[in-house]
DNA sequence: ATTCTTAATGAGATTGAGTCTCATCGTAAT
DNA sequence: ATTACGATGAGACTCAATCTCATTAAGAAT
C-alpha cells in the first residue's frame, strides 16, 4: 500500500470533500511528506520541492499542510525547537516522541496503557479527549 | 509558607549561586510570578510589573525568566498558542495541564502511574527521562 | 480546443515572540 | 564615597509563520 497512485487519491478525495483544486503545488507538498523521512520542518520541505524542480512559493507550503492537517492525513509535531515539524500518518499507527537531549534524535514509541490512562484522567475531569502532546526529553544512559 | 520574606530569600539565594546581582527588576519578576495566578505569559508579567510602578524592560523579563527556569523556581508551559506561559513552582507538586478547547481553561492534573510508565518507557530505549511535556486537549462532555 | 470564472499561487511585506546590542545605570565590595 | 563591572532599557533584529494582492491556472462550460 501507499503507492503514489493510491495517495494522489487520496490527496484528491480531501480536496474535492474541502473544495479546493487540484494542482501541482498540493501534490508536491503531499508527496514530499508522504514519501520522504519523517519529522521534516515546512522550509525543509518547500527546499526540498524546489530542489525537485517544482515551482512553490512558502505561503503555498504552509497553506497546503494546513489542509493535510485539518483532514488528518498530516501530524504537525512541536519538538521544542521553535519549528514545527511534519510527518504523513498514511500507513501510520498513533504514536508520541521521545527526543535525545544530545543528538537531537526523534524516537517514536507507542504504550497503550498510557494512552488509556490518558482518556481515563480526562473523562475523570469531565472531559472528553480530543487530542494530546507527549513528548520525552532524554538522555543517553552512559555506563 | 511561601510569604514575601521567603520567596525574597529564595531568590536571593538563587542569584547567589549563579553569581548574579539582586535587583529590583528581578525581584519583580520573581514576585509576579510567584504571587500572581498561574500561566501567565511574558508579555502579561512584562505589563503588570510596569503597571505596579516599577521600572523594567522586556529583556530583563525574559532573561530573569531564563534565571528562575535553569533554577527550577519556574517552570515553563507551551500550551500551543505560540507564547510560553510561566508557573512559580515553589509549593507546587510536579503536575501536567489538560486544555480545554472550547474556554481555554487550563486543568491540572496528576497521575503517578503516568509518571513511572514515562520512566520505564526511557530506560527500555536505553535512556534517561530527563523532562517531559504532556499535555490534553479536551472538550467538555456534554449530556 | 477555446473561453471564462474564480480559486490558487508567489513575491515580498508583515507579524509577533523572543533575542541581541550597547550606551547608561546601579549594585555591592572596599 | 568611590569604584568596578554586572544589569538594565530602548529599540534593532531574528525567524517561523501569516498576510496581501497582482498574476496565474484549474476545470467547468461550450
Ligand atoms: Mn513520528
Ligand atoms: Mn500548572
Ligand atoms: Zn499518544
Ligand atoms: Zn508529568
Amino acid at each position: 500500500m501507499a503507492t503514489a497512485a493510491k495517495n494522489i487519491q487520496i490527496l484528491k478525495e480531501v480536496l474535492q470533500k474541502e473544495g479546493l483544486r487540484f494542482t501541482r503545488q498540493r501534490l508536491a507538498v503531499w508527496t514530499e511528506i508522504g514519501i520522504s523521512r519523517k519529522h521534516r520542518d515546512a522550509d525543509d520541505i518547500f527546499i526540498s520541492i524546489r530542489s525537485k524542480g517544482v515551482k512553490v512559493s512558502r505561503a503555498t507550503v504552509y497553506r497546503t499542510i494546513d489542509v493535510l492537517v485539518k483532514n488528518k492525513l498530516v501530524r504537525k509535531l512541536d519538538v521544542g525547537d521553535g519549528k514545527n515539524r511534519f510527518e504523513s500518518k498514511i500507513d501510520e499507527e498513533h504514536h508520541d516522541h521521545m527526543i535525545c537531549l544530545e543528538t537531537g534524535n526523534i524516537i517514536e514509541f507507542y504504550n497503550s496503557r498510557l494512552e488509556q490512562l490518558q482518556e481515563k484522567i480526562a473523562l475523570d475531569n469531565g472531559y472528553e479527549l480530543v487530542r494530546h502532546v507527549h513528548q520525552l526529553f532524554v538522555r543517553p544512559i552512559k555506563k
